[in-house]
DNA sequence: TAGATTGTTAATCGATTAACAATC
DNA sequence: TAGATTGTTAATCGATTAACAATC
């Protein structure tokens, strides 16, 4: 039995196909191409063929693949197929925002858990969720089966709060503070940090052309640089 | 004179590098070496020092990297020694969150403008903003010279938004909403889908059970059974 | 059948890492 | 000087894309 290992670059690639897959299905769609897809999507359709074919044979020689059948073999893949519980710590505006963005109940991921370290905060309601102190997260994690952690505190809080994430026995973090967190082998961690985001675009401006040129080979037309 | 393309990789990481030599700075630290980097930033110092190096010569041989200098570079080359100028669309609780968020007013980059279609949040103010129909959006970044735009609309109306952006002339769109967009070539276009990102988390939560050995993702039902 | 489209191998492209001469 | 560390080239690794036989 050959073990293949798939990259993460992939596995990212398979809620982006689900997302559309279902939209095609609310529109009663029966069966889609890769080249559909690729056009939709922005990729390339031998990509897509390959990603999918990592995990089976979804399609059908000369037909497509059937936008149900592919939707129910992706959210196995991904496991959306049990309910998956996530805990969220920092219950500042971003925190709270994330909280009532419910728009991913329907894929059997739910935040059930939310905690702050600010006495003032104890017990205020997010949504249909009271604000817990953070000493209870070992526990919630225990009892809600919480298997993901979320990460809203501001960057010097936030390796403390990976570690607790860590203690407890999470699985993956996804940490919105701008910083990079230790977190050992065998835990995954994503980064949604906007802020270095948006720093990065800033790039694509225009240079202003002032400086002297053999220091700055960032030019204007680097900015311009071939559509990919 | 050569041109070399950057790739996008390097950019993404200049912030990531821009913001420990900021917290370095604030420590009085003069000097970090390529080594001390990559052990902070969990990156290989090799690929540290080449990103530095596509932009300039900007280290001392056996001696490593001026903490404020590089700083300096950094920022120039980000175009961060000058104001960046950027729009919001979208005053829900994700919006409101990031116009509160300005930790990143320090790097010269900010939202100066925010944008509602829903006629009852017109006036509402966010911070030291208000929000401003979504008519108003090519005098604004005309007159207030806004280079990126920041979506946080529901997926359904985010290509609008992005097509009223592109029209108004902005640069850059960071994108928030859960949904694929079309943007002219020249226009850069960055995603921050958080959804995405924590369904693709989803994945690891049963196949990773050994933390280093690659293991096999495809199991008998997956690999199974194509009804068609 | 003829046209379409998959699954998969081979080719290409690009990014990361290793290695080391230069030199502070 | 001896040790440290850069800048850069070469080697490696991995991901994307092209191509096409299989086949619906």
């Amino acid at each position: 039995m050959k073990q293949i290992k798939i990259s993460e670059a992939v596995v990212r690639r398979l809620p982006i196909y689900l997302r559309y897959l279902n939209e095609l299905s609310i529109s009663d769609v029966q069966t889609v191409s890769s080249q559909d897809l690729g056009d939709k999507l922005d990729l390339n359709p031998a990509q897509i063929r390959k990603d999918l074919a990592y995990f089976g044979e979804f399609g059908r020689k000369g037909v497509g693949y059937n936008v149900g059948y592919l939707i129910e073999k992706i959210r196995h893949i991904l496991n959306l197929d049990r309910p998956i519980h996530v805990a969220l710590v920092g219950a500042g505006n971003l925190g709270r925002a994330l909280c009532n963005y419910n728009m991913y109940l329907k894929d059997n991921m739910k935040i059930v858990s939310v905690f702050d370290d600010d006495p003032a905060k104890k017990g205020v309601a997010i949504g249909n969720l009271t604000v817990n102190p953070i000493q209870m997260l070992p526990d919630e994690v225990k009892d809600k089966d919480i298997s993901i952690g979320i990460i809203t505190v501001p960057a010097s809080e936030a390796q403390k709060v990976a570690d607790r994430f860590v203690e407890a026995g999470i699985r993956a973090i996804l940490n919105f503070a701008p910083t990079v967190l230790k977190i050992p082998a065998g835990i995954r961690i994503h980064h949604a940090d906007f802020t270095s985001d948006l720093l990065s675009l800033a790039y694509y401006m225009d240079h202003d052309l002032d400086s002297d040129a053999a220091e700055d080979p960032v030019n204007s037309d680097d900015a311009e640089g071939a559509e990919q």
